[in-house]
DNA sequence: TTGAAAGCGCTAACAG
DNA sequence: CTGTTAGCGCTTTCAA
């Protein structure tokens, strides 16, 4: 990148002082260090004019502190974490730090390069990471080095780190309550990837609602290997056939969702005369769908806002916050695309 | 961040060498350097079992080398931007780079704060930036000086940057084209942000389809402020207002295709028996609305692949591509949306 | 009220 | 084959 920059000497020179004094002048430290008026605005000047901006490179080495924030996920195309990213840089920004993104491709492999990449290479001063989960002593080893994380829309109960998640347990409850008081008895489920809190809380939310409802939970009801549309399609086309009596399905993501209308169609299945449906994760699209989906909403924003805000708390601060566990609100947006089953029609 | 980073002086320390021997065989350059294979074993030995990972901080300082891009873009949280930004982070990563990512919210003054912040202050070694656009004077200084940057979405003709953009013009002739072939005369388009070259490239190809066609371009049949949902609502309310005859719509972004549908919802009107509906960018939820949608395909990957191998190009080689505007085609993708006008049923 | 000097961690001449 | 030295641009003692 041709076009060296303007460093502080020149400023210093051209202002005819020297670089600690430019540097405090600069700093806005003039009544503090009791700098003279004159020689304050001359560096000023000499700045403005010579469109000084300090090298933020030397400034981290210096001072130790990178200004750097990292945002660690496993897919930075993904709406959802595109959204937190938004809202992490916007406050990472109006607190003078900058956002480095990293996309473990959902592989745990990646993500514990980019980790220790981000942590001791480039020296981040605080991270949000959205783990793959599984195996995660990367994550107890930032425990105890005291290191600042905020975990995204997954946690782990092992793990003393403060986490921001979407109030699962009860959507997935919710939602299977709101099929059931349809009169469905046999409710099919689309998971995402086992193993991960949302997953798994998702999942008991709809066990509660199922054994509340006096129904019994099968195992044989739930398919699906993570949230993606090619899982949904799957699972849905494997329930279809496994379960002809299933009357309704609960899809766990709008892409598990999508994947299934794609199934629906191929039978030329109707929502929700044929059969209803439910996904978790509100969309743009859904209220335009052949059906509009009924959808558990979640709060993408305040999701990414909280994390952020916790993030620069605790780096601002050097004190964990008190609570570590983060539940942001879901809501039920009933959009008519749960019928009665056929069986009752 | 507690927990000291391991130095290079420790590593040397505990290998008993000197810093510079340690850097020397850290870096590979053993044989170069003619190292003893002892000491360069005891040197990485040493590394391995501290865990010692180089400070990029001091590095970039010293290489003066932040082996950093940045990635500028309107709203990171936009789709479009989000699977740039995740091609964009791959490639650099592969070539040892970091990405910084920044949102303008679609602000001028935001895009010049960040863009001088990025070069000048974070000194990175590119920059992908998807720019407002009204002035850009910032963008040929950033020409003038020779910066390693690559334009990605919009161009401008008057700046010599290599730039990345979808064939928008033919894209909007296809989509027109199709309408027309279905014997629609009264065609109506939802425009996205007007002086943007995606969008007016878009309106060429429109208004080149009408006039082959024969069809006056009137001016009063183009409506919109921006992308946005809010714009192709709006601009639909108005349209089908002002101009009843109106029998088909083309719509420059989804967002905006999803604000007409609104619209349609109120009326109650259907797609493609009372109107068709022909929209910019696929996306997977298209073949499953109401009634799928004939859309225009560009390939984002294939935008953001091309723009990050740009710039790793030009970073690599330190010289500007020869090629300065990059075309990645479109592609109709008929979903039976286009029905005929009502006046011929 | 200001300047000189040291040093953040690393690398690359330049000496041995 | 390896060590010493200097310096990237900045901030902050310490000294004047």
């Amino acid at each position: 990148m041709p076009a060296e920059p303007v460093t502080l000497e020149q400023v210093a020179a051209a202002a005819g002082v020297s670089p600690s004094t430019a540097s405090r002048a600069l700093a806005g430290k003039a009544r503090e260090c009791r700098i003279s008026p004159q020689t304050e605005e001359a560096v000023l000047k000499a700045a403005r004019g010579l469109g000084f901006q300090p090298s933020q490179v030397a400034r981290s080495l210096r001072n130790r502190r990178s200004g750097l924030i990292g945002l660690l996920v496993p897919d930075a195309s993904n709406p959802f974490f595109a959204a937190i990213a938004r809202k992490a840089t916007m406050f990472a920004e109006r607190h003078g730090l900058s956002t480095l993104l990293a996309d473990s491709h959902d592989s745990m492999e990646h993500e514990r390069e980019l980790l220790a990449h981000l942590m001791q290479s480039r020296q981040v001063e605080g991270l949000i990471i959205c783990s793959i989960g599984g195996s995660h002593d990367h994550l107890s080893d930032l425990a105890r080095k005291g290191a600042n994380v905020v975990i995204v829309d997954r946690w782990f109960s092992d793990i003393q780190l403060p986490s921001v998640t979407s109030d699962n347990e009860r959507g997935g409850y919710l939602a299977t309550k709101a099929i059931i008081d349809h009169g469905h008895r046999d409710i099919g489920c689309l998971q995402g990837r086992p193993g991960t809190s949302s997953n798994d809380e998702r999942l008991k939310g709809f066990t509660r609602a199922l054994v509340e409802g006096g129904l019994t939970a099968d195992g044989s009801l739930v398919r699906g290997d993570d949230f993606s549309l090619q899982s949904g399609y799957r699972s849905t086309c494997e329930l279809l056939k496994a379960r002809p009596g299933i009357s309704a399905l609960f899809a766990f993501s709008n892409q598990n969702a999508l994947g299934a209308l794609r199934a629906f169609a191929e039978r030329k299945l109707r929502v929700p005369e044929d059969i209803s449906l439910v996904m978790f994760d509100d969309a743009p699209f859904a209220e335009f769908l052949a059906s509009p989906l009924s959808v558990i909403r979640q709060d993408v924003e305040a999701i990414g806002s909280c994390a952020a805000e916790l993030l620069i708390g605790q780096i601002r601060t050097a004190e964990r916050p008190k609570e570590m566990l983060h539940r942001v609100p879901v809501e039920f947006v009933d959009r008519a695309s749960i019928g009665r089953p056929r069986s009752l029609v």
